[in-house]
DNA sequence: TTAGGGTTAG
């Protein structure tokens, strides 16, 4: 065959092989073309060889469309060519294209699609939102006979876990009776990336028991996996098995291991093993300075980032963002605003993960208008965006903006674990039943039942909504239970006033081989202190300091003053503050001052609340807490004298407003509330009541007992708490017998809580009350806590 | 076909 050049004379043909070489030297684009203009002029454009490799090499160096023009012109291309461009499309971000390259190649050939072109095909897929393409693929490679296929088996093993569907790509897994490293590997990567550590870490361990060979990539896989959850011993676990096959020089081994022992806080070692890479990356660089941050040695972190920046080193977002001291914010104000500044003046702040980072830390120092500032500014926003904007409102109590940023949300994105859990905290806080109920058929619906985090959330969110039983329900049903798992459980008890549950899956706990943390023995405390065990928490106390070593936080040694002040025992709770081997804080005192209340003590509660006042001048809860001692002790002058300097000093008060739900509808109450549109038969049915707890022996405080009070403060004193407005309001709108469930941010004030009782009874009526600490179960005019609250 | 660093949660 001769060919002809450009000016018409005969070209002296050279040999294909020739070109074939030539094509497996090129490395870009211009030469590829030179190449491509030189194979036609030697008249090798229908070579399917050539035209082959061209093509690989097109799609190799992103130029899709000379690829597909040159598939286009071969009449009868074969098996291997239309493998090469369904590969080149997946690569290349063309999914639609591969698979309509794909559904050709079954209808319009009598090629038989081999093992390639499944896994080209389904890899594509991957790149659709819609898994519909993925799954028939991988019915289509099963009726061929590859559905056993270990290649074409890995990738569908990795195409399910790209779209989260990680319990079908387990099936697969399970499935295929050949497992090379390769697809093990692939199976662990896989979790982590779905965060299933604990399933990750599993597998790992099967692996190795298994006898199945390991490789560096499963080593570097599994880590993240374990200083997720910083399990040090299991991580330390790992360090020996790279030691033993040789792989302990291997960068992304090393960098995985700096990682976890940062995470594990134990910086030196992470400081050491750094220290051993030859030639640390960016990455390594990286994996350190996050290292120092999250131990608190931000002037290491800094000063490592400076070295990369005098290298001439490029820096990028995740250098930034493991600079931002998310962990530590307070007192590091000041290095926050220098990164803003740099992230600014680079630029770098449009990265979506840097803006994150810096709405976290905002929101984690309370500056939440900061923070909604740079959410709204950042132009790309991510599902972790809206997340980190999310759980900065339910951190902050605005639980209300964070369900409709959530509603916001959803028009973009698919809520993940970390949504859910964040807004199922702000259904908890808020007591609201009935979107946590939704959120749950989310949950079911988007598959995020086996998430440990979502499960305790739920769990947690039924328990403060008052529906113990689904919690204990859920939990029991739970396979995988964790520290954080029972800790919720064990609270749900103290919370409903269950003491002796408490103490039971306490102990049940310790049998089950979890160990308590700090927060464990704080929940049983907390239940002892609502139940009145006064001897089972003092013993809890001692378990906790003797048997398990504890050393008692600030808020332990406030709950001890709790248990002994609730029951009574006032002095003792004094004796015990005295001895306390540290300066007792804020909440010490302020337990002190709640038990004072409950007991009308108004001596120790002037003694508390001086301390209180020096301590934390500002906080307006212990204000209140003080004025509502004097309330209790009917002696309404010198509360409305407390009120009066919080009022003087400008102080910001929490507002309190009560919650009720009806069929699905929430309604929230402040106090002297006439906003409903049913106000006017709210007051009339209040007036009914109150005659008729009148008639039953219930005092409330009169006129003429706030005669020495200004009369503003007298008009507020006057006025109708939220808790009788939201009760009335039930009364009217639910049917004889009914149930019903209060919600109030604040603690439930002692004149509301009798005016509970006599409802109940006069009405026949079970009422529900969860204020800031606890449940209230009313029945037949007596209540759960038997005025313990 | 698989791998290392960072941000979001109970």
């Amino acid at each position: 065959m001769i060919s002809r050049n450009i000016s018409g004379c005969r070209a002296p043909q050279l040999d294909r092989n020739f070109f074939l070489g030539l094509l497996n030297k090129a490395t870009c684009l211009s030469h590829l073309t030179q190449t491509h203009a030189q194979i036609i002029l030697n008249g090798y454009q229908n070579d399917l060889a050539a035209v082959t490799k061209l093509t690989h090499k097109f799609s190799d160096l992103k130029a899709m469309r000379h690829a597909r023009d040159l598939f286009l012109s071969i009449p009868r291309p074969d098996l291997f060519l239309f493998n090469v461009v369904i590969r080149g499309f997946a690569a290349n971000a063309a999914p639609f294209s591969a698979i309509s390259l794909y559904t050709h190649l079954r209808k319009n050939t009598n090629l038989k699609p081999d093992k390639f072109t499944y896994a080209f095909a389904v890899s594509a897929a991957s790149g659709f939102k819609d898994e519909k393409y993925g799954i028939l693929l991988h019915a289509h490679s099963i009726v061929d006979g590859l559905g056993l296929n270990l290649y074409v088996g890995s990738i569908v093993v990795d195409f399910y876990f790209k779209l989260s569907r990680v319990e079908l790509a387990q099936k697969v897994f399970d499935g295929l009776p050949e497992k090379d490293t390769v697809l093990w590997n692939t199976m662990i990567s896989g979790l982590v990336r779905n965060c299933y550590y604990a399933d990750s870490i599993r597998v790992f361990g099967d692996m190795v028991v298994g006898g199945m060979g390991f490789d560096s990539t499963t080593l570097a896989a599994v880590l993240p996996a374990v200083a997720e959850l910083q399990e040090l011993k299991a991580g330390m676990g790992v360090h020996c098995l790279a030691l033993k096959a040789g792989y302990h020089s291997d960068v992304h081994v090393l960098t995985g291991l700096v990682s976890l022992y940062s995470k594990c806080k134990e910086l030196e070692t992470a400081r050491l093993l750094f220290g051993h890479i030859s030639r640390p990356d960016l990455i390594c660089y990286n994996a350190m300075i996050a290292g120092y941050t999250c131990n608190n040695e931000t002037e290491s972190s800094v000063s490592h980032f400076k070295d990369l920046l005098a290298s001439g080193e490029k820096v990028n977002s995740s250098t930034i963002v493991g600079l931002i001291p998310v962990s530590s914010p307070f007192g590091h104000l000041h290095l926050t605003g220098s990164l803003q500044t740099f992230c600014v003046k680079s630029g770098i702040v449009s990265h979506p993960s840097v803006s994150t980072a810096f709405v976290t830390v905002y929101c984690r120092l309370n500056e939440i208008e900061s923070a909604r500032q740079l959410f709204d500014q950042s132009k790309e926003k991510t599902l972790a965006s809206w997340n980190a904007m999310i759980s900065g409102y339910t951190q902050n109590g605005l639980t209300e903006t964070a369900i409709s940023l959530f509603r916001e949300m959803m028009s973009e994105f698919s809520p993940n674990p970390v949504t859910v859990t964040s807004i199922l905290s702000a259904c908890a806080q808020l007591g609201a039943i009935s979107l946590g109920k939704w959120v749950h058929g989310l949950i079911k619906s988007k598959n995020l039942e086996s998430n440990i985090y979502v499960l305790t959330s739920l769990v947690d969110m039924y328990a403060k909504c008052g529906s113990i039983v689904e919690a204990r329900k859920l939990f029991n049903s739970m396979t995988e239970k964790n520290v954080v798992t029972w800790n919720a459980m064990i609270s749900a008890y103290g919370l409903h006033g269950d003491g002796h549950e408490a103490l039971k899956l306490f102990t049940e706990m310790l049998h089950s081989g979890i160990s308590p943390s700090a927060v464990t023995f704080l929940s049983v405390l907390y239940a002892c202190s609502h139940a009145g065990l006064v001897r089972e928490g003092e013993e809890i106390f001692d378990h906790m300091v003797h048997n398990h070593g504890f050393e008692p936080l600030p808020e332990h040694y406030a709950c001890m003053v709790d248990i002994l002040g609730r029951a009574g025992k006032l002095e003792k709770a004094l004796d015990f503050i005295k001895e306390l081997p540290v300066e007792p804080g804020p909440p010490v005192w302020g337990a002190l001052l709640g038990a004072c209340m409950i007991h009308k003590n108004t001596e120790l509660a002037r003694v508390a609340s001086e301390r209180l006042f020096e301590l934390d001048p500002d906080n307006t809860g212990y204000y209140v807490l003080l004025s509502n001692v004097y309330s209790a002790d009917r002696n309404f002058p010198k509360a409305a004298s407390v009120r009066q300097v919080v009022k003087n000093r400008n102080l910001a008060k929490t507002p309190g407003c009560t919650l009720v739900e009806i069929g699905e509808t929430p309604h929230v109450f402040t106090c002297g509330d006439r906003s409903h549109p049913q106000a006017k038969a709210i007051y009339r049915m209040l007036d009914k009541l109150m005659g008729k707890m009148a008639e039953a022996g219930f005092q409330t405080e009169t006129v003429t007992a706030l005669h020495d009070v200004e009369e503003e403060e007298k008009e507020l004193m006057m006025k109708v708490h939220s808790e009788k407005l939201a009760i009335a309001f039930a009364l009217i709108e639910t049917a004889p017998g009914t149930e019903i469930r209060i919600f109030k941010n604040l603690r439930v004030c002692l004149d509301c809580h009798n005016a509970t009782k006599f409802i109940s009874k006069i009405t026949e009526r079970v009422i529900v009350v969860r204020d800031a600490n606890r449940f209230h179960h009313f029945k037949d005019g007596v209540c759960s806590c038997g005025d313990y609250w």
